[in-house]
RNA sequence: GGCCGAGUAGCUCAGUUGGUUAGAGCAGCGGAAUCAUAAUCCGCGUGUCGGGGGUUCAAGUCCCUCCUCGGCUACCA
């Protein structure tokens, strides 16, 4: 063992009765950057994602579409996984809940839950839609012109009732409440913890953890005809993914709890109530955190399939390519917040922030060198005070990101690092090397390797928004050690590297039409 | 309906436990520079801090009230 800090962030699993959007890859971006920032930060990482694959809705989706279950899983699960692809994703592991290694888990956390009491068996009942083939909320009937109940599709319902099992969840109220108060992290941001608080305090059901109205799932144990039904099975992947239920295995002893479950807001009282519950009851660890992020819109409006304004993140890596669209979704909202996509907030903020920031910065300076030192990195003089100052605080800006980072500020990072790329812009300002080659070429030189140090440094801080472009970055000025113990002295360039002419990283886009209104 | 939160410059937002002339980025305007992806740098904001009332030597920052907006209020994930 290499005594090394370990790391454990999960997206959800994403359900394939949808294709993946541009929520979906959100998600995964957010794990994506903190996964990356860790194993830069000497962590030892796993970062996981994949797919949730049982209910009703995947049976008869499948139906419809004329194959049976698993094909049709697989065809969905595919899409999601040419998403991790597509937005460069460095997922470790993509599971998937039709594997074995996720039955048996699961059955094996049913088992305990039973054992340990907090499973019983009793009558599922509420409104039943025959026609649907689909159980609907009291609160989701409309009423038809008789005044009798319809499910929200018009179609009839009727009250039935089923044997289920039941969990205990009634059992945790105090717990639950008590572990929100003992740490105040475990749900993010602070006004989603809020919520979760009210809602437990406003007391708790038991939940109905199994169906026997439809087959495509995990069986319960000992149980014919008896289905999991959505959490158990869904909610376990995170512990089946490190080893569970071998609690002794590698993966298990060094990342389970999970420090961080990064979910949408949708689904966070399922991991911020039932999946702690669960734990509590199955005498687990829980995880240190679960953080909900929030919505986008496109251009203001709401986005739903049925306004056709749904964004997909094929598309907008093919039009603006797949690092600015990362450095976009972080940059712009912060995280947590709802947030509207816009084409002119996009092209701004790419303009200013890559482009004319970082991107130019990096342009003028590498340009320079070029052109001036010989196609190589000059010598150094002595460090005045302002290249000590721009230096140090860049160097003084992995701590400032780091901390943003544990907490899921990735507006807040990205801010901290685009602060030393504009200072190292004003530092170009008050150099002025142009002149320096003409009346004192030696601290031309300085001023120029100063600059390339800030942007070594900037790059590989930004590495984990942008993977690719960074990388172009820092093959540009030869750094091939990247991680962040190379901030600073330890990684300072070695003088005489050859310098390339440079090649534009980040493309200015153009201002979308104004609509006339 | 109930509970929670928010309303600060054109836009997006910061504003510690109340305390000197309320800040940043972007957009806009003016100037400088010319190494660079016409990019960069410097300068420029008299904002009823949602309305009203109150507490206080002092309130964007506390209390009351009203208005507006948003979130949550369980078994579709």
């Amino acid at each position: 063992m290499t005594g090394r800090p370990t790391y454990y962030v999960t997206t959800p699993i994403y359900y394939v009765n949808d294709k993946p959007h541009i929520g979906h890859a959100y998600t995964t971006l957010a794990c994506d950057v903190l996964a990356r920032f860790k194993r830069l930060d000497g962590f030892d990482v796993m970062f996981l994602t994949g797919t949730d694959e049982h209910g009703q809705k995947i049976e008869r989706s499948a139906e419809r579409a004329g194959v049976d279950p698993q094909t049709f899983c697989d065809q969905v699960s595919l899409k999601f996984k040419e998403l991790t692809e597509a937005m460069n994703f460095s997922n470790d592991q993509f599971i998937r809940t039709t594997e074995e290694r996720h039955k048996k888990s699961v059955q094996h956390l049913w088992k305990v839950l039973q054992e340990k009491g907090f499973i019983y068996e009793d009558r599922y009942s509420g409104w039943y839609s025959v026609r649907d083939e689909a159980f609907y909320a009291e609160s989701e009937l409309i009423e038809g012109q008789g005044g009798e109940k319809l499910a929200p599709t018009g179609a009839p319902v009727e009250w039935v009732e089923e044997p289920s099992y039941f969990f205990k969840l009634s059992a945790f109220e105090d717990k639950l409440l008590e572990l929100y108060d003992n740490n105040p992290d475990f749900v993010m941001p602070k006004s989603r913890l809020n919520e979760v608080r009210s809602f437990v305090k406003g007391g708790l059901e038991d939940l109905s953890v199994s169906r026997t109205t439809f087959n495509w799932g995990v069986k319960v144990p000992d149980a014919p005809g008896h289905i999991m039904y959505v959490w158990i099975d869904a909610l376990a992947n995170y512990l089946t993914a490190v080893g569970y239920p071998d609690t002794a295995a590698a993966d298990y002893q060094k990342f389970w709890p999970a420090n961080v479950h990064i979910v949408g807001k949708d689904i966070l009282r399922f991991h911020a109530v039932y999946w702690p519950a669960f734990l509590m009851a199955a005498d687990l660890p829980l995880p240190k955190r679960v953080f909900a992020h929030g919505w986008w819109t496109n251009e203001g409006q709401k986005i739903s399939k049925s306004l056709g304004n749904v964004i997909d993140p094929f598309e907008l890596i093919e039009e603006y390519g797949l690092d600015a669209t990362r450095f976009f979704l972080l940059r712009e909202v912060p995280f947590g917040n709802d947030g509207d996509f816009s084409r002119r907030a996009f092209v701004l903020r790419c303009n200013a922030d890559l482009s004319n920031g970082l991107g130019n910065l990096s342009q003028r300076t590498l340009s320079m060198i070029h052109k001036n030192c010989d196609e190589a990195l000059p010598v150094p003089g002595d460090f005045s005070s302002e290249d000590k100052e721009l230096l140090g605080n860049i160097e003084k800006t992995l701590d400032v990101v780091r901390g943003h980072i544990d907490n899921q500020a990735f507006h807040l990072a990205l801010d901290a690092i685009w602060t030393q790329a504009s200072a190292a812009d004003s530092y170009i300002s008050v150099q002025e090397p142009w002149k320096l080659k003409k009346t004192d070429p030696e601290r031309m030189n300085t001023v120029l390797y100063v600059l390339a140090e800030a942007i070594r440094q900037l790059a590989i801080l930004a590495q984990p928004i942008m993977p690719q472009s960074t990388d172009k970055l820092l093959s540009q000025i030869g750094v091939s050690e990247r991680g962040f113990d190379q901030i600073g002295q330890a990684g300072r360039l070695k003088p005489g590297i050859a310098i390339p002419k440079p090649e534009g990283v980040f493309p200015r886009f153009e201002l979308p039409e104004e609509s006339t209104d």
